[in-house]
DNA sequence: CTTATATATCGAAAATGGTGGATACAATCA
DNA sequence: TGATTGTATCCACCATTTTCGATATATAAG
């Protein structure tokens, strides 16, 4: 579910919008033509955010991350992952449960204990992107986090 | 505040967890000081991990991805966003001003109205890497998503 | 089979985050 | 100055998510 109502999906209701629009661009006809190829536009760009956005909902949590930063460095068992983390079990093991639903990590099971690594370099493609992005936005502004 | 509470945080409680480490390891000296250098490691990796957590946090929701995406086209006014998502006015800013906070996008004023481009190349990036990870996993396992 | 132990799952409380109407603010226009 | 309009912010409601203790499951050992 990833738009939890549906409020204006009526595209002939909210003709506030519309309004607005055609207030932009000066002509109502433009207007109308133009939302109709935004409208089209967002249904070729929808292909996929789904699941991209339960990837980016998976990395988004501290522990996660940390989890993944740690996974960088090799393989880890779920009691080390603990303690790296400072997290009790149930906590941890819930973390990588849902990394390993979203396809981040894989896990192996050795005896009674259970092994976890990254599932794929693009992982780490992904987070050291991110860093980049962070530092980018430090060096142009001050302070960028907000609350 | 990436963690919520403090539950384990003295390193001296929770002895449960070097416990299982020792058993893991099998020597309780070794386990010892494998907790001590995982705690190092942490504290190593943790630079930065809050501001990352909080750019995921932004690219974590639906209709913010897909604006991310519609600017990828150009710079657009929040009118047009609006009709691009579907959503009400209150809505579209919303999300604008969390993807402005995470340093994702740009605002440019124009009169009363209000244009927003992406602020970096670096942002797109990060969505086609989640792309290929996502196709990756696709072609790896038939169903990734929970539920 | 019983015990011990490592991890997963459950369940309920608390925190977080999205939603959209109402309102505030800002800029243009009369 | 007052009216209009585009956008931001506020607020209460609701859904989702996190957290962690308790419990269940799985594997090994006795």
């Amino acid at each position: 579910m990833p738009v939890r109502k549906g409020t204006c999906s009526d595209s002939e209701s909210c003709g506030h919008s519309l309004q607005r629009l055609a207030k932009f661009i000066g002509d109502s006809e433009e207007a109308r033509s133009k939302a109709h190829s935004l409208q089209a536009l967002m249904k070729r760009i929808d292909q996929g955010t789904e699941e991209e956005v339960d990837i980016f909902r998976a990395l988004a949590d501290p522990c996660r991350l940390r989890i993944l930063k740690l996974l960088q460095e090799g393989e880890f068992c779920v009691c080390e992952i603990m303690i790296a983390l400072d997290r009790p079990q149930s906590s941890t093991s819930h973390h990588l449960s849902i990394l390993k639903s979203a396809g981040l990590i894989k896990e192996r099971r050795e005896g009674k204990w259970s092994l976890y690594r990254l599932s794929d370099g693009a992982v780490i493609e992904i987070i050291n992107q991110s860093r980049l992005l962070e530092e980018e936005a430090k060096t142009r502004a001050p302070i960028r986090r907000r609350d």
